[in-house]
DNA sequence: GATGAATGAGTGTTCATTCAT
DNA sequence: TATGAATGAACACTCATTCAT
């Protein structure tokens, strides 16, 4: 039973390939499937996961910062694109984010669990560089606001951000509702909650770029 | 050793014992402690545990509602006595709010979990209970908001209140770090994150109540 | 508080009711209820089944006793009232005694777990008791066998009641089926087991009674 | 510390091997065990049974498959050998059976427990299948019934054997007691019970064949 | 006599990880 | 390299019984 040593394309392969099904599993279940459930999916041994993983949290970093890649790659050609008014900025924004991220469902879902997977059981390198990531995904989409014709400041740009991704990650949470329970929000008083998440996303995020960019230090 | 019957006082005294310790573990730990843990810090039997609780996620839920409970009970007064004026309501709700925020310490970290907690192990007549217990603080700081000099619309109340309720919870989100990381939070990249959470929460609110109030549907 | 000392009657007038929920509780069930699941039912206080029972396996006991002794009291008239032939005495006791079983519906769930209760937890005297109980009930309908126009030995009428109750016994053992199967019993191959437990207790009893009696020892 | 895969045959004697530990535990105890008692006495981990057991129960469907599996193998054959004479028959197989009955001593008790332990934690899948292995077994039995000398209709040959083995299970629960209770078998009044199993379930079962086969529906 | 709070040993099951092959 | 058998600590929860009041 030889096998040749893989070489970095191969190794990248098969954590892809694991990548792929445990995000699979992740949408059905909205839950971190177990290594049990991602290798048996996979067809390959629960050795194997180890292989390519140091420990089952390293797939959640994994799976969160390709969701979270994908956003950014959606949003810093719709920054770049804004025009120099205040308000019709926040208004196309609004609705380009929105629908950035309606379009990355498993996001907010995984960025939700962040905080209780990462203090759980990962080293301090990989927890370093999945946070850094995160920065580097908040300065890419402020340079393209700087260089925007709203030409923000970068700092300032930076705290917009932080603050944009904060109301979408915190409305997620607040709207966001266990199955056993969405058959009671037609109904007082929970109906309060009954609001359409990407509506109401791309109001709190237009109201939260309008009071930012109508008094905003400029580049 | 002495075990009289407990009239409802003495019950809800040693429910609140043990939530105590529950309290206090969580406080530790970050995470839900173990029923186990639980009674072991407080001196008594697994059983008794269960005496005052159904489930190891009631105390979840009942630590939570405490902390919601105290937050409301600070926000209400707050709301009740802003200025007419938007820009000095938005600049003292916001500092008022960022008090009251960092007065319940634990509550951000408790809600964090709601979600994922919720599913797993409790009946639908609690997560109703719990539910609307939310909805109730809304409510009650809505009526507060639209009694204030500002006379804001109820409906609008409930939806401003809404997001600042997803603001905090979000950035607390995005700013929370694990212990281990917080010695790298002084240098680059990661001092972006490096922010005063109740300054930033501070800010935050304060852009999103100038945003939503300077086109305020008034009462 | 002061309660006066309980005479006999009132005490097991007690007794009694608890017996009464806990039958009432075993019916809806077809498991023996918990003591907490007794006491609640009854209204009273935990420690008071305890004054009445030494344990839990007594009320088993008693539940057993008495169902039993429900059907010897159904079965001795008539034994009394047997003819002399032994074709027709098989005949009329087989249907005179699936009728008395079928009148008494909880003695064979009850029965059939015996010998696991009784191992648990009895203190020896009540085994005892209850085994005398037993032999008392067969003794006396032995001897109204031998009383009876059929005249059968005393010793053979022990023999042949035993065998008739063990057939009881085995046969709703062997038909009785979870609940969760029973959908299953109207197809092949289950419907072998598609008895009714009575038509098929009294075929059983007749061939045995039959076989028995063709060459009895008489008295 | 060994850990190849294993075949197919390896597999099953592990399982095996639990099932022996499993079947001792269960001869001293005549409870089944826990599995925790199981691992222990196997000298493995907790896990490491539940590679060859979905759950506890399947331990007790296993045993009680294997042992009635014995018994079948015993009395098929036995079942072909029978002459056509009733009588004889009847005596011959009266005492075949007692003798397979008697070599395969845990059958009974754990027979006695089926229903218990079926409505527990099985999934209806196991449920069935065993189910149907006791048809299996019964009607290999009343086929071999059926080509024997006594040329007994299939029908009839199931009927026959079902109430044999009724009586067999009844016989054994009525008859079976407490170790504690068993030095008092001897004395009055409880020496109705001191009968040698296996001589009563000969006579018993003789005279319910001989009272069977006297008017059979012949094939 | 009556109460019911307190007990705690015991249960079956899960699952991330290891390491001999 | 790849395997998958083995591990075992951890988990939430039950319930018959006791005994101070």
């Amino acid at each position: 039973m030889a096998r040749p040593t893989l070489n970095d394309d191969e190794r990248a392969l098969r954590r892809a390939q694991l990548l792929t099904v445990a995000h699979a599993l992740f949408r059905q279940t909205q839950t971190l499937p177990s290594v049990s459930a991602i290798v048996t999916a996979a067809g390959v041994a629960k050795g194997t996961f180890y292989l390519s993983f140091g420990s089952k949290e390293e797939v959640f970093v994994a799976l969160l910062e390709d969701s979270f890649g994908a956003l950014i790659g959606a949003v810093v050609p719709a920054i770049a694109a804004l025009p120099a008014d205040a308000q019709a900025a926040a208004e196309q924004f609004s609705a380009r984010f929105a629908d950035a991220v309606a379009a990355t469902p498993d996001l907010l879902p995984l960025a939700g669990m962040t905080n209780s997977v990462l203090e759980k059981n990962l080293p301090l390198p990989t927890m370093l560089a999945f946070k850094q990531g995160l920065v580097a995904g908040l300065e890419a989409a402020a340079l393209a606001l700087s260089h925007s014709a709203l030409r923000l400041d970068q700092a300032e740009g930076v705290a917009l951000l932080l603050r944009t991704w904060s109301m979408t990650l915190g409305l997620w949470q607040a709207l966001d509702f266990p199955i056993a329970l969405r058959s009671h929000l037609k109904q007082a008083p929970l109906n309060v909650f009954d609001r359409d998440f990407s509506v109401e996303l791309r109001q709190a995020v237009y109201a939260l770029w309008k009071g930012t960019l109508s008094q905003p230090a400029r580049r």
